[in-house]
DNA sequence: ACTCAATGCTACATTAACCGTAGCAACCAT
DNA sequence: ATGGTTGCTACGGTTAATGTAGCATTGAGT
């Protein structure tokens, strides 16, 4: 393995180990329009999850440069939105994948 | 809300509860070429992950129909197969995210 | 038949992650 | 000053993940 492909390796593992954490993907989800969110309305956009987990979360995505805490409320970085519009595909898998349980 | 928004959003939240277990993005990422490996293979090529928690995903997988363990080994099905294109625009994204750290 | 390596997987004990509930301190409007 | 909303932390308990060891089965070689 040359050095361009281990770097690719890098990048999506250290993606995969910074997406992994539960609630983590719904967050994101739901942040994925661009709006800003606070803390609490992000927290019921979730089904309510425990402040705990979501100020862990947040806090991680953060330190990643994937949101921002400006004086509307938690929002999507450039950087953050990009990473949304790499899941848009998602959504109709979802779909389809859902049908056929 | 209507039904059709409702059903996506079940949907999305579905497939985020499959996804968001340690070492599944892991482990759906290496079959993504649609190879076969076995059960050590592919242990081996998720960095040696415990092999409780590998059965445990592959499980997972199995029930979502995502996977099938035929005579070679553990390979993605059809769906599988789409989920993993559906994830395809993620590597570039994760090269881009890797370098501004 | 006997060894040997590889297979898929389980048992067990430890550590880390996640959870819900409660509530604090700061801010603002009334 | 009272009441509401903000972001967030403390605490104790439960679930998930981890690492090491090893079992049972299969197939190849001698």
């Amino acid at each position: 393995m040359n050095e361009r492909q281990q770097a690719a390796k890098d990048a999506i593992n250290s993606t995969f180990e910074l997406l992994h954490h539960r609630w983590m993907l719904r967050v994101l989800w739901e942040l994925r329009e661009g709006n800003a969110f606070t803390f609490r309305a992000l927290q019921s956009a979730c089904g309510d999850l425990s402040p705990t987990v979501l100020n862990q979360r947040l806090g991680e995505l953060r330190d990643a440069g994937l949101i921002v805490n400006d004086d509307e409320g938690y929002r999507l970085t450039p950087l953050g939105l990009e990473l949304m519009a790499a899941f848009a595909p998602l959504q109709a898998w979802a779909i389809r994948w859902w049908r056929t349980r």
